[in-house]
DNA sequence: AAAGCATTCAACCGCAATGCG
DNA sequence: GCGCATTGCGGTTGAATGCTT
């Protein structure tokens, strides 16, 4: 359909009759929150803009759809991205590009809509810091070569440390419940990732607890943490011969956010690159060490919505 | 303390695709 | 096949928040 239907679909001006003035725009109340969380749990969803009419909520079908599927559904994850998700995001759209809901289906609870705000906020910003175009090969062989080996040793570093504290715990070593986790990364020739859908980190840098020891007794295959780090290892082994000469050799400068040059007359500076990776992900942009929003207010927010709805 | 700047992310916009009568 | 309603997606915006000076 064209622009024009989806802006009347927008304005609300297709309800009968309604003008822009009867329609809330910007932030949700709670007030707005509980009235379609308790009208989905009573009708279930879809028919957004009959929804919006019904349940009374003065606000578009388009503004319901996107509030319950981006916020309220029960199974959206919230807080921090994880390494496996910064892993699996930077892989898939490598693959991808901008397909931000095809790469949030195979993170589960994650939505579409934070994935590309991730996306833009953090790799992005990386991108701009190195002084390079996102979708250049050499910020890409950055990701590939750099940040993403980098990510999969503090994987297995986290892992690691998990499996050794829970050992103390228990004394058994054993990694606790298997939980959902998002696609594995398997290597499909050496050169290149394909994912499978069976496994799904729910774990974090900071919680993880499960660590090595999966599978499952019903032939679904659990891949764990340090399956997972393998399969990078076994790429970081693969690692092109020669490739700091190639990528140097006929590539544009790049520059580290410091202003030194990645690549300066041919001779690729991979200590610089190296420092410029671990400053992502230990630093500014990329793991969150600290308490997310939603493990703090927002939790809060959702137990008092809670306590609304009981 | 407060002003200015930077960052984050919920929400909106526009368009394309799909479903249905 | 056509027109309308609805859904889905990617890009963009702007308010809220955090940080720096």
């Amino acid at each position: 359909m064209d622009g024009n239907k989806d802006r009347m679909f927008d304005s609300g001006t297709l309800h009968g009759g309604e003008d822009d003035s009867d329609l809330r725009r910007g932030p949700w109340t709670v007030e707005e929150d509980i009235i379609l969380i308790n009208y989905i749990a009573n009708h279930g969803d879809g028919r957004w803009n009959s929804l919006a009419r019904c349940a009374g909520l003065k606000r578009t079908g388009k503004s319901c759809r996107l509030r319950w599927l981006n916020y309220l559904r029960p199974d959206v994850r919230r807080g921090n991205i994880t390494l496996e998700e910064q892993l699996l995001i930077l892989e898939l759209h490598s693959r991808w590009g901008n397909r931000w809901s095809k790469i949030a289906q195979q993170l589960p609870g994650r939505t579409d809509n934070e994935i590309k705000n991730y996306w833009r906020t953090r790799v992005q910003k990386h991108a701009k810091q190195l002084k390079c175009d996102v979708n250049s090969k050499q910020f890409k062989d950055t990701m590939r070569y750099l940040w993403m080996p980098r990510l999969v040793e503090r994987i297995q570093a986290a892992a690691v440390s998990s499996v050794a504290a829970s050992a103390v715990v228990d004394g058994s070593g054993s990694y606790g419940s298997v939980t959902p986790t998002p696609p594995a990364l398997m290597m499909n020739g050496g050169s290149d990732f394909v994912s499978t859908p069976q496994v799904t980190p729910s774990y974090t840098s900071e919680n993880s607890s499960s660590g090595g020891g999966g599978g499952s007794s019903d032939g679904t295959q659990v891949s764990s943490v340090s399956e997972l780090t393998d399969c990078y290892n076994n790429f970081s082994c693969n690692f092109p011969a020669g490739y700091e000469q190639d990528a140097g050799a006929g590539a544009a400068s790049m520059q580290s956010p410091a202003g030194g040059l990645f690549f300066n007359e041919g001779t690729l500076d991979f200590q610089a690159m190296q420092q410029s990776s671990c400053e992502w992900m230990a630093g500014d942009g990329g793991v969150d060490t600290s308490e997310s929003l939603w493990n703090g207010a927002g939790a809060d927010y959702f137990w008092f919505l809670q306590q609304q709805l009981n």
